[in-house]
DNA sequence: GCGATCAGCT
DNA sequence: CACAGCTGATCGC
């Protein structure tokens, strides 16, 4: 099921659901949420099935697939038991398949789905963050165990992003705090903040709600922010504030070159993804900014000493003049990713992210807390090389590809896209609440 | 011409 | 290391 691995699954048969999959032959289909990653094939023309969803999911798709059959929807509530009636394939007989939504804090409307039914249980986890300290998490512990009722789980479909011991990073909200202070640290600078389609909406009202200033998106982001509740917090005038949130595919070191012709301008990038290593960057003390530029002046001529990227301290790293990389993420790191298999121990474990260059598998390092069967698939999976330094042939083609003209030409329209924001078609919406019907809730099983 | 898929880039 | 998503090429219809 899903883009997970080949391993055939054990409990229930093939055909009867899909989770983030959207090619024909499933009876019912899941949507986690809204990244393009997860949507795949999906379209407005999509209509293999029901589509299950959170209710803030659905609130949203349509800004997504603006001519989507919405009477395909299917909101889930989070929270609750669902029963959904399918047909065996190998048999054809009925068969009553449970399901409940629970928050993945991953992005607005993001759930984790966990399944019930002759097969027993069964978890994917879509893509989420398992911040152990916050409320939230304690909460979804507490669902997650008592809809398990002691019982085990057959299978766990987990988001394996970053499901290796090299990725250490803070909470999000220790990030945000960063994020601030670099902020803080610019009083006379203009601010530009690298976002998605959809996600990191709580960093960016904790500086607006911090600084007590508005933040500028462009003008279909502020439909989301409308969509989401928030009101108040968000402009699409640039006049009223020195922060803005930028598309992160208009946010290059050529932006802000160009942005600093005109203003001193900073660009955060709020990642828990390293940049890439080849790029110089150095850990930045943010609270006095004369420091950072001597740190960075002082090792300037010693590249060799910077290729590696450390990220256990979850350190703010500096990328060229202006840009400060901020781990901020929407993926558990490493020890949270613990965590959660140690609550739940299940008997297999399955990667729902799976790589050309690195398959981070968490049966390598979570074998230990599962049940037996997992032995045997231990035996046929070699763990990554990940300290080995890899040779990657990947990374020698990649750097003969960045200096040609035509990736430059290409770089350059994207920055253009970010200044014409008049040109930016507004969002369609729709009166499209009254048409997406809500699943029964089944709280009693 | 249009949609689906993929490669390339960041 | 590999996020989320844009752009452009190609292919089949």
């Amino acid at each position: 099921m899903g883009n997970s691995c080949e391993r055939p699954e054990r409990g229930m048969e093939s055909g009867m659901i899909s989770v983030d999959k959207w090619s024909s032959g499933s009876q019912a289909y899941f949507l986690t949420h809204l990244h393009a990653d997860h949507t795949v094939g999906l379209s407005s023309a999509w209509k293999h099935g029901l589509l299950f969803c959170s209710r803030l999911t659905s609130r949203l798709f349509p800004c997504k697939f603006p001519d989507f059959d919405l009477s395909l929807l299917r909101v889930l509530r989070v929270g609750s038991w669902h029963s959904i009636t399918l047909t065996t394939p190998s048999s054809g007989a009925p068969t009553q398949v449970y399901v409940k939504p629970i928050d993945a804090h991953h992005c607005p409307g993001s759930v984790m789905y966990l399944f019930r039914g002759k097969f027993g249980y069964m978890l994917y986890t879509g893509d989420f963050r398992w911040e152990a300290a916050g409320n939230e998490v304690q909460s979804g512990r507490t669902m997650l165990l008592d809809s398990l009722k002691k019982r085990t789980l057959n299978t766990l479909h987990l988001d394996n992003t970053y499901c290796n011991p090299r990725y250490s990073f803070p909470s999000r909200e220790v990030a945000s705090k960063q994020v601030v202070d670099i902020i803080t640290s610019h009083p006379d600078h203009d601010v530009i903040i690298a976002i998605d389609s959809l996600g990191k909406e709580d960093l960016l009202l904790y500086i607006s709600r911090t600084l007590n200033i508005k933040v500028w998106v462009w003008p279909e982001r502020l439909q989301i922010m409308h969509i989401l509740g928030f009101r108040s917090n968000f402009t699409t005038q640039t006049t009223v504030t020195r922060v803005r949130a930028v598309p992160r595919y208009s946010f290059t070191t050529e932006t802000l070159e160009g942005l600093n012709k005109t203003r001193r301008t900073i660009g955060i990038m709020p990642s828990g993804l390293p940049w890439p290593a080849k790029a110089k960057e150095k850990s930045v003390n943010v609270f006095g900014s004369s420091s950072c530029s001597e740190r960075t002046a002082q090792t300037s001529n010693d590249d060799s000493s910077n290729d590696t990227i450390s990220l256990e301290e979850g350190s703010i790293k500096r990328y060229g003049k202006y840009i400060y990389v901020v781990p901020y993420s929407a993926h558990s790191c490493f020890s949270e990713i613990k965590d959660f298999v140690e609550l739940l121990r299940p008997i297999n474990i399955k990667g729902i992210v799976s790589s050309a260059s690195c398959h981070i598998d968490p049966c390598y390092y979570f074998d230990h807390l599962c049940g037996t069967q997992q032995a045997f698939w231990r035996s046929h999976q070699k763990p990554d090389n990940e300290d080995q330094g890899g040779n990657t042939v990947e990374d020698d083609v990649r750097e003969g590809d960045v200096h040609s003209p035509y990736s430059v030409v290409r770089r350059k329209k994207r920055a253009m896209e970010f200044f014409r924001v008049s040109r930016v078609q507004v969002m369609r919406r729709r009166s499209h609440g009254s048409k997406i019907t809500d699943a029964a809730d089944d709280d009693d099983e």
